[in-house]
RNA sequence: UCCCCGAUAGCUCAACCGGUAGAGCGGGCGGCUGUUAACCGCCAGGUCGUAGGUUCGAAUCCUACUCGGGGAGCCA
C-alpha cells in the first residue's frame, strides 16, 4: 500500500498536479495526498476511517480522505480524554475532521502520519458491511455504492481517470477535433440484433453501438476527428471482457490508409500506458500490476496478417505452446496439491489455535487458486483443439486470441481479415478482394482485443453493392453513401474499449470492476 | 441459447464414509505506548437457497425450481 507515496505529477502538459485549489474554491483542509508539503507543520484532515487499531494508550487511524489514506496517531494525554474516548469506539468509515501534527513516519502509508491533538466526529458508524476480508463477487456488485470507496477500486478509478484523460489530451494535442455523435439512433451501424431498442414517441429508435458513420460526415468537415462516449450493446454475452453499456473512443482520419492507422493506434496506446505509468505508479503497484511489462509497451507493435494468424494457431507453435502451457499448469496443481496435503496432515496434528486458524485461511486461498487452474487445466485442450481446427474464414475467436495475445510481450495488430466476417463499410483489400483492409489490437499476455478498426470503402459502387449483399436496406444508407459521391477519399479509423483497456493495464480479470457502475445481461444494480 | 460449478452466521469459508453445525473477520465488552488485514480474553449471532423425495435419521444422497459464478458463441 504505497498509493501516496509519491505526488503523481503531470507538468508535460504545463499543468502542476495537485493544482492550485484556491484558484476554484476556498477550503481550509489539506488533502493526504499535499502531505508531504506540511511536514512539521500543523493541518487539519477531513475524511473516512478506513481502518482503526487500537492498543490502550494509543489509537491509529487510517483516515480515507479520496485523495489517499493517512496513519492519525491519537496518544492518551496528547488529546483531550473524551475526544480519545470517542475515537476508540469510531466504526469504520465514520467520517470526521481531525487535527495534528504532520511527521515522515516511514513505517506508515504513504510515508507520513499525524500526530492527532485535536478531532471532531461528523458522524459516527457502526456495521459497516465491507470489512477488510475478503468478499464475494456479488456481495460487492450489491455494495457497489459503498465499495468504491474501498483501495482496490479507488486504484481503478484513479487509473480509469489518467486513461480518460490520456486518450482525450492525444486527440487534443494531433490536431483532431472532438464531435459528438448522436446516442439515440435511426440505423443500425452493425448488426440489429445487437441492439436496444428505444421507444421514441411510437417509433422505434436504437441506442448507439458506434458513432463511427457520423463519424465519417464529419471526418470530412475536420479531417481528424474523434467521439468518445457510451457505447450499448444488447449482446448476451456473459463473459469478463463484456459490458451492455461500456466507453468507446474513436477517431477517424480522412486520407489515411492502413499501415498509417496501425501507426496512429500504437502511438496512442504508447501513450495511454506512459501517461499512466507516468501518474499512477503507486496505485498500479498496490493493484499488483505488471510495471515491467507496462514499460515495455512502444511502438512498433508486432504486425500479423489474419492468415499468419491462422497459420500460428493451426501449426506446431501453437500445439508446442498449449502443451508446454498444460505442463505449466499441471506443475502449479501438483505443488499446490502437496502443500494442501501438508497442511490437512497439520491440521489432523495437535497445533495452537492461532496456527490452525492461519493453515485455514491459506487453504481457502489455495483451493480457490486450484479452481481457477483446474479449469485453465480443463479448457486447453478444448482451446487447444479449436486452434488446430481453425478453418480460414471465420472470425478470430475469444480462446484464439487469447493464444495469439499470450504469445507476445507486447500488443499484437491482427490485419486483412476475411471479408465475410466483417462489416459491409470496410474497405475491400484490392490486391486481396477475399480481405478486407482492417486491424484487431490485441494487448499482450492474454488480455485479447481492445481495439477494432479498419479502412472504410471509399467507392461508391462497391459500398452499394455490400450493402445489397449484407441484405441492408439502401435507403437507410443514402446520405451515408453520398460521403462516396463527393469528394470520396481513403479513410478510416478504429475504437478502443476504455474498460478493456483499463482491465489490461491494472491487470484485473474482469471488465465489470473498470467501470463505476457495470451494466450486465440480466444484471444491474443501481 | 448451450456446457460446467456453486448456495451453511452480517461477510469469507469448514463440517471426511448420512448421526440436526464450527472458525476467522465484522459487531459488543475488557486488556495491551507503535500497530500495519495488529494481538489476547469473554459475549451475541444459524428454519444449512426454496419445494418435494429416499432414510430410523439429511447441510450431506436424489429430483425440480430460484439465484449466483465461470466458459462458449458475438464483440470494444
Amino acid at each position: 500500500m504505497c498509493f501516496a507515496s509519491g505526488v503523481p505529477r503531470c507538468i508535460f502538459y504545463g499543468l502542476i498536479w495537485p493544482f492550485k485549489k484556491e484558484l476554484i474554491m476556498s477550503d481550509n483542509r489539506t488533502l493526504i495526498i499535499q502531505l508531504k508539503d506540511f511536514a512539521g507543520q500543523q493541518v487539519t484532515l477531513s475524511g473516512w476511517v478506513y481502518q482503526a487499531r487500537s492498543s490502550g494508550k494509543v489509537q491509529f487511524i487510517i483516515l480515507r480522505d479520496g485523495s489517499g489514506l493517512c496513519q492519525c496517531v491519537v496518544e492518551k494525554g496528547k488529546i483531550p480524554d473524551d475526544v480519545f474516548d470517542k475515537l476508540e469506539h469510531l466504526g469504520q468509515e465514520s467520517s470526521l475532521t481531525i487535527t495534528g501534527l504532520v511527521r515522515a513516519e516511514p513505517r506508515s502509508v504513504g510515508g507520513f502520519e499525524l500526530a492527532a491533538t485535536n478531532a471532531q466526529v461528523i458522524h459516527a458508524t457502526t456495521d459497516y458491511p465491507i470489512t477488510p476480508k475478503e468478499h464475494g463477487v456479488d456481495f460487492l456488485l450489491k455494495h457497489r455504492h459503498l465499495h468504491l470507496r474501498s483501495q482496490r477500486q479507488w486504484c481503478i478509478g484513479k487509473i480509469r481517470h489518467t486513461v480518460i484523460d490520456a486518450i482525450r489530451r492525444f486527440f487534443n494535442d494531433n490536431g483532431f477535433t472532438l464531435v459528438d455523435t448522436p446516442i439515440l439512433m435511426s440505423a443500425a451501424g452493425e448488426e440489429e440484433q445487437s441492439l436496444f431498442e428505444v421507444d421514441y414517441f411510437g417509433s422505434t429508435l436504437f441506442l448507439t453501438q458506434t458513432g463511427q458513420l457520423h463519424l465519417e460526415c464529419a471526418a470530412a468537415a475536420f479531417g481528424k476527428v474523434y467521439c468518445f462516449g457510451p457505447t450499448f450493446r444488447a449482446e448476451k454475452s456473459k463473459t469478463r471482457r463484456h459490458l451492455t453499456e461500456f466507453w468507446m473512443v474513436e477517431p477517424e482520419v480522412a486520407f489515411i490508409d492502413l499501415p498509417g492507422l496501425l501507426e496512429l493506434a500504437e502511438n496512442f496506446v504508447s501513450n495511454i500506458v506512459s501517461r499512466v505509468l507516468q501518474d499512477n505508479k503507486p496505485q498500479l503497484e498496490t493493484l499488483g500490476a505488471d510495471i515491467a511489462g507496462l514499460e515495455n509497451i512502444k511502438p512498433p507493435f508486432y504486425r500479423l496478417t489474419y492468415t499468419q494468424a491462422v497459420e500460428i494457431l493451426r501449426g506446431e507453435k501453437t500445439v508446442k505452446f498449449m502443451a508446454e502451457q498444460l505442463t505449466q499448469l499441471s506443475r502449479q496443481k501438483e505443488t499446490i496439491e502437496k502443500r494442501i496435503t501438508e497442511l490437512d496432515t497439520e491440521q489432523a496434528g495437535q497445533i495452537k489455535q492461532w496456527k490452525r486458524d492461519k493453515n485455514a485461511a491459506e487453504l481457502i486461498a489455495l483451493r480457490s487458486d486450484l479452481d481457477e487452474i483446474n479449469i485453465k487445466i480443463e479448457n486447453n485442450p478444448k482451446h487447444a483443439k479449436l486452434a488446430a481446427e481453425f478453418q480460414w474464414g471465420k472470425d478470430l475467436g475469444g480462446s484464439d486470441e487469447t493464444i495469439i495475445s499470450t504469445m507476445h510481450d507486447k500488443p499484437v495488430f491482427v490485419t486483412h481479415y476475411p471479408r465475410e466476417a466483417k462489416a459491409f463499410y470496410m474497405k475491400t483489400d484490392r490486391d486481396n478482394v477475399k480481405v478486407v483492409q482492417n486491424f484487431d489490437m490485441l494487448a499482450p499476455k492474454g488480455f485479447g482485443e481492445i481495439i477494432g478498426g479498419s479502412v472504410r470503402e471509399d467507392d461508391h459502387d462497391m459500398l452499394l453493392k455490400r450493402i445489397d449483399e449484407m441484405g441492408l436496406k439502401r435507403e437507410n444508407y443514402d446520405w451515408y453513401l453520398d460521403l462516396r459521391k463527393y469528394g470520396s477519399v481513403p479513410h478510416g479509423g478504429f475504437g478502443l474499449g476504455v474498460e478493456r483497456t483499463v482491465a489490461w493495464l491494472t491487470g484485473e480479470s474482469h471488465i465489470r470492476q473498470c467501470i463505476p457502475f457495470p451494466r450486465m445481461m440480466d444484471k444491474v444494480y443501481i
